[in-house]
DNA sequence: GCAGTATATCGATCCATGTCAATATCGGCC
DNA sequence: GGCCGATATTGACATGGATCGATATACTGC
């Protein structure tokens, strides 16, 4: 898949049950560790890690040793490429 | 893939980018005629009808027929599945 | 250094999907 | 009815990606 469109990768990281209930949950707090990812979405650890890693290639995620763990977070810069997605899409979204 | 989440269904809809060109382009006008998609996206004439049909299917376009043309239009609730789903991920999205 | 825990990578498999060529269906027009 | 242009469907193929088991790497504490 050509990839070159870098809202088509935000959605293509998105487009998945496991990567958006991660998502959903980091967006809930500040920083989650990546093994409380591995309990709640019904997959093994390689999973979890490997949809880690997409996110986090796709710009979604950011992380941060924190001596044995991992700390993922929403990258800097996600809302504002949502909205510009999002602008891009309907015109009719704003920040508020 | 489970597709019970429609958030994820919305998702994947738009995780393509051909489908997002389509999108985009419907975005920018009232409707569009299936004929005009096949020239711009550089696939052939079924796989944009193909890509149509995924998209209608997801709920984000609506068609109707005028004679022969059939005429491509956004889904009615489509923007507002798109602010829910945006205020599922940030919490920092409105509709204005 | 060693043992244990947390996370990542590798290799393989299976399923979903994007694509096209060929064909079918539908609507309009003569 | 018969033809033509527009759109949809079918069948087949190739590729991508989600998943897992096994293994490797990294950090901590002894």
């Amino acid at each position: 898949m050509r990839n070159a469109d870098p809202d088509v990768s935000l959605l293509t990281a998105l487009a998945d049950p496991v990567r958006l209930s991660i998502v959903r949950q980091i967006s809930g707090s500040d920083a989650i560790c990546a093994c409380d990812f591995t309990e709640c979405c019904d997959v093994s650890q390689p999973t979890i890690s490997h949809h880690l890693r997409v996110l986090r290639e796709a710009g979604v995620l950011a992380s941060r040793r924190q001596g044995t763990n991992i700390l993922y977070s929403l990258a800097p810069d996600f809302a504002a490429r949502w909205a510009g997605l999002s602008a891009s899409l309907s015109g009719l979204v704003q920040v508020g």
